[in-house]
RNA sequence: CGGGGUGUAGCGUAGCCUGGUAGCGCGCCUGCUUUGGGAGCAGGAUGUCGGGAGUUCGAAUCUCUCCACCCCGACCA
């Protein structure tokens, strides 16, 4: 390619709205450009990057047995109402109406319309295994769009979608993407770490993420360096701790503790650690009383649940978990919530002689807690030498894995202590077992002729999102420096004086003509401008091989 | 949705406090010179100062209101 026939767009300020440095290398480069919140025109640069990871994604899925098709970008609301899934995916589902008033969406993923085809198309256990892939657009309606396309409204993403005859056949094929993606990932020239993962709204049972590394990824991961384990943080478990809960040798006393209302302050003015303080979260479920399947739209009432989360003063509550033990989504309680039940503000509440109405949940390792200080529900006060047993109800029923894993803790395989990191979530695999296929009724007839209905696996890629987070991790003071294998052009030939010099000019169009018809993809900076332009232009739109002339 | 912030030419910004209808750098156009690190000189074009309303003789500047965008949080694959 000529640059005279090509189209740069380079800046050399980044735009103000970019904070994240392979956002700012993105608009600078022209790779992309806004259109509005989340929404971004990916220039031909920029265009050229996505076309490389999708062809690795391509030809990598098309190897491990993918069968590529093509689904429509809108949906209709019939099939969404199938599943339940027209309200459960709520807001961040886009929803629009057709000319005649009906309902549809534009895709925020495919399960629906892909079990459709199957349950249409696959009638024998002779048909299967079967898995179709795509790459596509999608759009959510994300709460907040951020770092260019990394978090995008619209992006494309690649979706795969597996049928089976029995679980065996999905661990099989789940074993191969997850082998896939690893390939596809190294191939990609990324450093990244596959980890346990929760399923979230899509749903199913087993279920691994492929994250990126780099300090400025949206989640947090842990893993264990001597040994195998690595899960994200919103999954990773919390071991108990191995040594006994030490005796209750310290009188519980009250203590008048005006201002503290932190961990941090507290702990500073009793002159213990944050490890020996106590705290009480308290949380509300609204749930809907009588369930919704019983109710008529005037009988629902709301039914508000209390609970009190204890954990050690150090470590941090982990929602998913939380929301799994408890079967709802909770909140935190307001200030006049916590007025009413503890009698007290944000800051002194405490488990001792706390009313009924709120439940304990205790976390495993605030249960192996003694002599420790917490919340009086007075405010201003606060107990020293509280002791579970003596002066706290415990129930072992009541303990549970509650908070977010800290470096150096055990790791859950017993095999050494947990180190913490950053990632970019590019890939999620799932085992989603029976949930759409038997929502939607995906059956096919085994070898007794008996119906049954098919397995299910879904793995997705982010595509626009690697061009963003490879970017996030290849860059330097100059610009973008990706890998060959993502580049937009291998070669550049930066020819100086080309229209002052036959003999450069000759050379260049020598280079050029060998490069192309050696398949190699070369840019000719043609432009005749001066070499400090064409160097500054090159490095920062990321072409990793040039030659001067 | 809660909190914070920003909107002035394609990009980065000054001017706003203390009202007198816009300035700078980069980029862009023309010409000449220049050609191994974002050139020099000369000339030139581009602004509904985010939108609307108000105050005022007069508003980029003050007031109200709406909108867009960014950041933090909540949420989310």
């Amino acid at each position: 390619m000529r640059v005279s026939q090509f189209f740069i767009s380079t800046l050399k300020e980044a735009p103000s709205e970019a904070e994240l440095v392979s956002h700012r290398l993105m608009l600078r480069a022209g790779y992309i450009k806004k259109l509005s919140s989340g929404l971004y025109t990916w220039m031909p640069l920029g265009l050229r990057a996505l076309r490389k990871v999708e062809a690795v994604v391509r030809e990598e899925m098309n190897r491990s047995g993918g069968i590529e098709l093509l689904m429509p970008a809108v949906q209709p609301a019939e099939l969404w109402q199938e599943t339940g899934r027209w309200e459960v995916f709520g807001p961040q589902m886009l929803k629009i109406k057709d000319r005649h008033d009906n309902q549809f969406c534009f895709g925020p993923t495919h399960e629906e319309v892909i079990t459709d085809i199957a349950r249409r198309e696959v009638k024998s256990y002779r048909q299967l295994p079967l898995n179709f892939y795509q790459i596509q657009t999608k759009f959510r309606d994300e709460v907040r769009p951020r770092f260019g396309v990394m978090r995008a409204r619209e992006f494309m993403m690649k979706d795969a979608y597996s049928f089976h005859a029995n679980f065996e056949s999905l661990e099989q094929t789940y074993r191969v993407m997850y082998e896939t993606y690893s390939r596809i990932f190294t191939r990609l020239g990324l450093q990244f770490r596959a980890v346990a993962a929760d399923t979230g709204a899509i749903g199913g049972s087993g279920s691994h993420e492929f994250h990126v590394l780099a300090d400025s990824g949206e989640d947090a991961l842990a893993f264990c360096p001597t040994s195998e384990y690595a899960a994200n943080v919103e999954l990773a478990e919390a071991v108990a701790p191995l040594a006994p809960r030490g005796e209750a040798s310290k009188p519980l006393e009250k203590v008048i503790t005006p201002g503290q209302k932190s961990i941090e302050e507290i702990a500073a003015f009793m002159d213990v650690q944050p490890q020996q303080v106590l705290k009480t979260i308290i949380v509300v479920t609204d749930r809907e009383y009588p369930p919704a399947m019983f109710a008529s739209e005037q009988q629902k009432r709301i039914q508000k649940e209390f609970y009190a989360l204890l954990l050690r003063g150090d470590h941090q509550y982990n929602e998913v978990k939380i929301e799994k033990i408890l079967g709802s989504p909770f909140r935190l309680a307001s200030d006049e919530e916590i007025k009413s039940v503890a009698n007290c503000r944000p800051g002194y509440i405490g488990p001792v002689e706390l009313p009924k109405i709120v439940h304990l949940l205790i976390d495993r390792t605030a249960a192996a807690m003694s002599n420790f200080v917490c919340g009086a529900n007075k405010d201003g006060f606060h107990y020293s030498g509280g002791n579970f047993g003596r002066d706290i109800r415990l129930d072992e029923a009541n303990v549970h894995d509650l908070r977010n894993v800290v470096a150096g803790d055990a790791s859950p395989d017993g095999m050494g202590t947990l180190e913490l990191c950053r990632g970019i979530e590019v890939g999620h695999i799932f085992q989603l077992r029976t949930k759409y296929s038997e929502a939607l009724q995906a059956t096919y007839l085994d070898e007794n002729g008996k119906s049954q209905v098919m397995e299910m696996g879904c793995y997705g890629i982010g595509v626009s999102r690697i061009v963003a987070a490879a970017i996030e991790q290849n860059n330097d003071a100059r610009g973008i420096t990706l890998p060959v294998a993502m580049a937009p052009f291998q070669v550049a030939i930066c020819p100086i004086g080309l229209k002052k010099s036959d003999a450069v000019r000759e050379a260049a169009e020598l280079l050029y003509a060998e490069f192309s018809a050696a398949g190699i993809e070369v840019l000719l900076d043609d432009r005749d401008e001066r070499p400090g332009v064409m160097f500054a232009d090159m490095e920062l739109i990321g072409i990793p091989h040039r030659i001067v002339i």
